[in-house]
RNA sequence: GGCCCCUUGGUCAAGCGGUUAAGACGCAGCCCUCUCAAGGCUGAAUCAUGGGUUCGAUUCCCGUAGGGGUCACCA
């Protein structure tokens, strides 16, 4: 009786690992090219740092004309949440990340590497645990969980590392005859990793964002197979990395001390590491505290939210790579129509700390993604925003000839465009007065009846078909006429002269027909107003 | 608690032994033939702390403090 004994026990119709080997071959890239994942659970909504991964991820596949894929680790039947399979890949269609490989719903996928979902890959892990066990690298553990914690709680007592270790690994040694025995005998067992490793030697890693680190070598017997025959992360990470011949993994950095582990664990099976790479998480202001986006407290940490709100997916990956990468932000300013696909990233460059979450900035980022919009994508997009989230907008801008007119303002035609709307929620409050008269009027340093003169005044010479320069031309007339300074400038040299100056006057104007003291340009506002509504808008004063 | 990582303005951050310590967001002020958004200019604001090493430390080393991560039959 030996170690091949025992395997053929426990994994009796197992095939073995080269017939896996030869399905998925090495992949035919050029020389450097990257293949990356994301490997997300599917256990709810989609979260922001997921997204961060997969951009990532995605971007350094591209750029060295590599493979990205999705694969879903699944292997926690327990935290499983339907739907959550099509909530990711859905959010990565949406954020524009979809793979070249893996899932592309809930149910499909595609790629020669697959299958992509780790719950339907349970032969192909016992087939490698099989082969650790039948060369003495894994065994079964018949440890109950009282007896676990039993330890644990010793090991706390007497100040002890806790763990599966040394002579805490009491199934360890267990003979192939006497674990064959008490298998044959019903014993329930999970299979562990016989760690060849010595807390007391150190490894030293690369890691291709944190740079070199330190760690002393593991030498837990980690669970590789639980009693429900699915894979542990770690061991599922292994095989899957492996036979997808994944090159680099992406992953966040809550992983960084398994490292020492994983990579026992590759050289175990006799497999290549990939280079590690883990991002620093995103993070928010906690009274003080810094602490993880979290979807339970923090609505951003959920990528629906940003659909939710109205901003851009593009926005969103602009704010995230420039979290990623500060470098970024500069090249944007001299590539202002390219796009981000043709930034080359760079990973060493990324951030070891994670950042606070910034709004400010995001919305900054989104103000200058729309102001790259042309009024008809304006006017698309938030139409389709308000068809979901805001019925009011959404008739407001049935009128698609007027609506794109409003949209137009300071923006056709102009190498400056607008850049004061952030996200589609922003839109109705933003435009509202283009489509209904304004109901209150505050005029500012002008009292009423003195407005009522200026409106009248100005009624009189009212022409739509002025140009501009003659449109403020008679702007300015009425300033002079109704005792104003005409020039902005001659007032501010002898401001004791008149009461006020044409911004004045023209505040009047703007306020009966917007109710607003600030709005884009006056003078585009009411060409598009259109004669009739300025005069009937005006006369209503 | 053990182990690992981190610490430059309010925020994101350049920097890699000698710099007036970039830039962006935000904030304040000014300018720009009407207001606002934008744009331009100007300004306030940063190297956690104590020791070394060095002619010289934001930069290298050690300690301290603070922060983060991790120690599961969860990923």
């Amino acid at each position: 009786m030996d170690f091949k004994d025992l395997a053929d026990l426990i994994f009796p119709n197992a095939k073995p690992v080269e017939y896996y080997e030869e399905k998925y071959p090495s992949r035919d890239l050029k020389e450097g090219a990257v293949v990356t994942r994301v490997a997300p659970s599917p256990t709810g909504s989609t979260h922001i740092g997921t997204l961060y991964q997969a951009l990532v991820a995605r971007t350094i596949a591209k750029q060295s004309e590599g493979v990205f894929f999705v694969r879903i680790e699944d292997t926690d039947t327990k935290r499983e949440v339907e739907g959550g399979i099509d909530n990711i890949t859905s959010s990565l269609n949406y954020f524009g990340l979809g793979p070249d490989e893996g899932m592309i719903s809930g149910s499909e996928e595609k790629g020669n590497y697959g299958p992509y979902k780790q719950s339907s890959r349970k032969e192909i892990y016992e087939s490698f645990a099989k082969k650790l066990i039948s060369e003495g690298k894994a065994y079964p553990c018949f440890c109950t969980e009282e007896e676990l914690t039993a330890d644990r709680e010793k090991q706390e007592r007497i100040k002890r590392r806790p763990g599966y270790y040394g002579v805490w690994a009491k199934c360890r040694n267990i003979s192939p005859e006497k674990a064959i025995e008490r298998i044959k005998a019903g014993e329930k067992y999970v299979i562990r990793f016989k760690s060849p490793g010595n807390e007391a030697r150190k490894i030293k890693v690369s890691d291709g964002i944190k740079g070199k680190i330190t760690f002393p070598e593991n030498d837990l017997d980690i669970i590789i197979i639980k009693s429900d025959g699915l894979p542990t992360y770690h061991f599922a990470h292994c095989v899957d990395d492996h036979l997808m011949r994944t090159t680099h993994v992406i992953r966040g950095d809550e992983w960084l001390s398994s490292v020492p582990l994983h990579i026992q664990l590759f050289e175990q099976s006799g497999f290549k590491a990939p280079k590690y790479c883990h991002i620093a998480p995103i993070m928010k202001n906690d009274n003080g505290n810094k602490r993880k986006l979290s979807k339970r407290k923090d609505p951003e940490a959920g990528v629906s939210y940003f659909a939710e709100i109205g901003v851009l997916p593009e926005a969103v990956k602009e704010y995230l790579l420039n979290i990623a990468n500060s470098q970024f932000e500069s090249w944007r300013k001299g590539n202002k129509d390219k796009s981000i696909e043709e930034f080359q990233f760079q990973l060493n460059k990324m951030s070891v700390s994670g950042a606070l979450f910034d709004f400010t900035k995001l919305f900054d980022v989104s103000k200058n993604v729309i102001s790259r919009l042309s009024a008809d994508e304006v006017y698309n997009y938030s139409y389709e925003w308000a068809n979901k989230y805001d019925e009011e907008l959404a008739n407001l801008l049935k009128d698609k000839d007027y609506s794109l007119k409003v949209f137009g303002i300071e923006r056709n035609n102009s190498n400056k465009p607008r850049k004061d709307l952030a996200k589609w929620s922003d839109v109705k409050e933003n435009i509202r007065y283009m489509f209904e008269k304004p109901t209150e009027f505050d005029f500012g340093k002008i009292d009423g009846d003195e407005a009522k003169k200026v409106i009248e005044e100005y009624l009189k010479i009212y022409d739509i078909n002025d140009d501009k320069q003659t449109w403020f031309d008679k702007m300015k007339d009425v300033a002079e006429k109704c005792g104003y300074a005409r020039e902005v400038k001659e007032f501010k040299a002898s401001p004791e002269k008149w009461p006020g100056h044409v911004g004045d006057v023209s505040t009047v104007i703007r306020v009966a027909l917007t109710g607003r003291q600030n709005t884009p340009d006056l003078y585009e506002i009411m060409q598009v107003l259109g004669k009739d509504e300025v005069e009937k808008r005006l006369k209503d004063m």
